[in-house]
DNA sequence: GTCTATAGGGGGATAGAC
DNA sequence: GTCTATCCCCCTATAGAC
């Protein structure tokens, strides 16, 4: 069923996510596909507009998921294991998340995708805020401060664990991973 | 008194932490040095050497703050708060620091850039490990956990939040900044 | 929808003159 | 040390055939 389009969708997804924005090249996806750089043309025109086009399918992907564990009414711990289960995939794979790696690049970013990049990194951090007000305020989480410093301080922990695992070795995602679930926990 | 090396070796590294590893080129150095191309091959004759030149300059700088702060008995809040400085003025000049920014392009990198970026990381996370260990015996730091993971967790705050500063805006490293000192101080 | 062919530019790097 | 000149490769992107 996955047509080319989004086949390579999600070939360069998984390229920005390794070799970054500015590292890849239609070459990379055009072998790995057994088609010529022409055709990934014909579905993206331009660069910007892949960028752009993978920043949205990963808006929507996340959206998706946010409706699905409302609609099986998950509570706030299964709701961050969830969101976790992102980046715990994404270390295995050795491979950075989106706003971690375009964010990097976000000077080189053309102005369609840093609109796309902005809007996805808000609407986690909002969604985030949103869950810890809830799990507070019903006891099973606990920490100091403002939901929303909370969500950026776990948010950049994830984003940078990542890094970090790449440099190191992969435990120490699990390390900051684990630290941050062990600090939720009330008392 | 500062040389053409030394220029390059500044240029580069801003280059670095502001457009990234692979968009910058030795054409923006000679540029902006008003020289040739070939002027800045005479010095670093391959880019791989002039990226490992960089992050030992920057391992170097790191250990002589160390070193300053043994000589002056910095207490344990005054050496974080040192520390801390250098975040405080990347995200001024809206950049990256040296290992978040690499660390993305981990996998892109010559075999010898790797090794000295791991070694400046490890550096980092030990030397943090050990002002939490002594701030902790002092009385002056309270945390949950070992002493290397929180180190781990205050270090990706650190280099995360200068990313997601540049994607939404400059006050979120503030806030993580904030909330990262709140979270020290012994109740 | 995918191909061949190609334009046009920029990249890293080197030889040899001054 | 810095220059001019140049090599060779890869990049993004497009025109036009099939």
């Amino acid at each position: 069923m996955a047509g080319t389009r989004e086949n390579i969708l999600e070939l360069g997804e998984g390229l920005i996510r390794t070799k970054g924005y500015n590292a890849f090249s239609y070459q990379d996806i055009s072998t790995e596909l057994g088609i010529k750089n022409a055709a990934v043309h014909y579905y993206f025109p331009t660069k910007e507009n892949l960028g752009t086009s993978i920043v949205k399918t990963n808006i929507q992907r996340f959206e998706e998921m946010i409706e699905n564990m409302n609609s099986q009414n998950f509570d706030e711990w299964k709701q961050l294991n969830t969101f976790f289960k992102i980046y715990i995939k994404s270390n295995r794979e050795h491979k950075l998340c989106i706003v971690g790696s375009l964010g990097h690049d976000f000077i080189t970013l053309n102005e369609t995708t840093k609109i796309e990049l902005k809007r996805m990194t808000e609407l986690i951090i909002e969604w985030l805020t949103n869950l810890l007000k809830n799990g507070k305020a019903k006891g099973t989480f606990a920490f100091k401060g403002s939901n929303y410093d909370k969500a950026l301080v776990i948010f950049s922990n994830m984003v940078a664990s990542l890094q970090l695992s790449r440099i190191l070795d992969k435990t120490k995602f699990k390390s900051i991973y684990l630290a941050v679930l062990e600090d939720l926990k009330p008392n």
